[in-house]
DNA sequence: AAATATGAGTGGCCAGACCACTTTCAAATT
DNA sequence: AATTTGAAAGTGGTCTGGCCACTCATATTT
């Protein structure tokens, strides 16, 4: 009858206790022996429920000090998955497609949101421009990400950047610069249809460099 | 020294293997003695790494038969992290819009694209609503991801679907049924604003379902 | 009072042992 | 000859007990 996995049972079972006794994010829950002997089972197969759920950010361990509930701000989960989802050879082009996606929604938000366009970040990025020092569009991008306030999309395209082969290593020419002022103005102004436009245009521009299909990433 | 947990390098191992071997969904893992041994760590920590797998749905496991490679269908997911991550407002809202994203996205490039507008789809929708069957959201979203071409997106799109605590199991009412057609003429006449317009007003209604156990986690 | 040593508690890892289940294939039966 | 049966091998599922490395509070020494 009961043909469930018991390390799926037992991840039910902390769940519940975790749940019942009330322990918020951050509190320490009881140690491996001490589940193992209150939930009767072996101490290796909590093991495996207590791995699977810390693969999954829900809990976090300290080696010496215990187990402890997460503070699941953390997708580690999105990493793992990540590399899976794309352990066969994705058309560069999805990836550098999909990295858009997001990048194009979080200018949509920062333009429909008045608190962010209003502030200085803008006068503070043409400045940053003026300045003969190097200027990638990696930062600003990021920048635009951290300001649309939505974490979840922001780990997203910092995983598919590092699996996008790195078009965008070198800093971006004067003549980029200059191309990206008028993006600066339809952000501040919230004109979100151009904002888009010349961001497109922009990144199309700066792209041409990407030519590198030799791509053996090695990192996690 | 050695900061980083044995069983998350086995992860990493397993995933590297799998794509050295070029195994596919559905072929079969070798068996956790053989991963073992070769990747010389002991069976239970293997094991804390396989059931982690297991949890996210990467893989399967069927008892004297061995371990395979998942088909990306998998169930118990929802369960887990709807009940643990999403107690959280704000990652809650950062799942939707996330996947809101996407969605939008894909609609953008169906409207962009005349060859995919033209179509018979729409006709093929419009006679599924029309007739008396059940009407399901994802069921339409899915098919437009696909219709947009990329993989990519429609992979993080079904992650996401599967995460964010399905608010959209029931299917659509009549009323709701109305409410799309002339999303479909939009889509047919590749007039991108009102399609996104009508696309996210719909979803917004359909969502109004989703507003269950109050949570309290207003910590921080 | 400060620095140091100790010990209890914790997670990390492993080896070995059963058990339950599935598949296989050769022997036994028909 | 064809079929059935059953023993063996292989697999995942679980438990026990042990050892190590690390942390922290406490006791001890300086």
């Amino acid at each position: 009858m009961n043909q469930s996995k018991r390390f799926l049972d037992i991840v039910k079972d902390i769940r519940d206790m975790i749940r019942r006794e009330k322990i918020k994010p951050g509190n320490r829950i009881p140690s491996e022996r001490e589940l193992a002997e209150k939930l009767q089972v072996g101490r290796s197969t909590l093991r495996e429920a207590l791995r699977s759920l810390e693969l999954l950010g829900l809990i976090e361990t300290r080696r010496g000090e215990g187990t402890f509930l997460s503070d699941h701000r953390n997708h580690q989960l999105v990493e793992v998955l990540s590399t899976f989802i794309l352990q066969d050879k994705q058309s560069q082009e999805d990836v550098w497609g999909t990295r858009l996606i997001h990048e194009v929604s979080a200018i949509q938000t920062i333009c429909q949101n008045s608190k962010l366009a209003s502030l200085k970040v803008w006068d503070s990025f043409r400045n940053r421009l003026n300045e003969n020092e190097s200027f990638y569009r990696e930062d600003f991008v990021r920048e635009l990400m951290v300001l649309s306030g939505n974490r979840l999309s922001l780990k997203i395209w910092f995983l598919l950047q590092q699996y996008s082969g790195n078009p965008y290593q070198e800093p971006v020419t004067a003549t980029e610069k200059e191309m990206l002022l008028p993006l600066l103005a339809a952000l501040e102004q919230q004109d979100m249809s151009s904002a888009i436009d010349l961001f497109k245009t922009w990144s199309c521009w700066i792209q041409k460099g990407r030519m590198q299909n030799g791509n053996d990433s090695r990192d996690l």
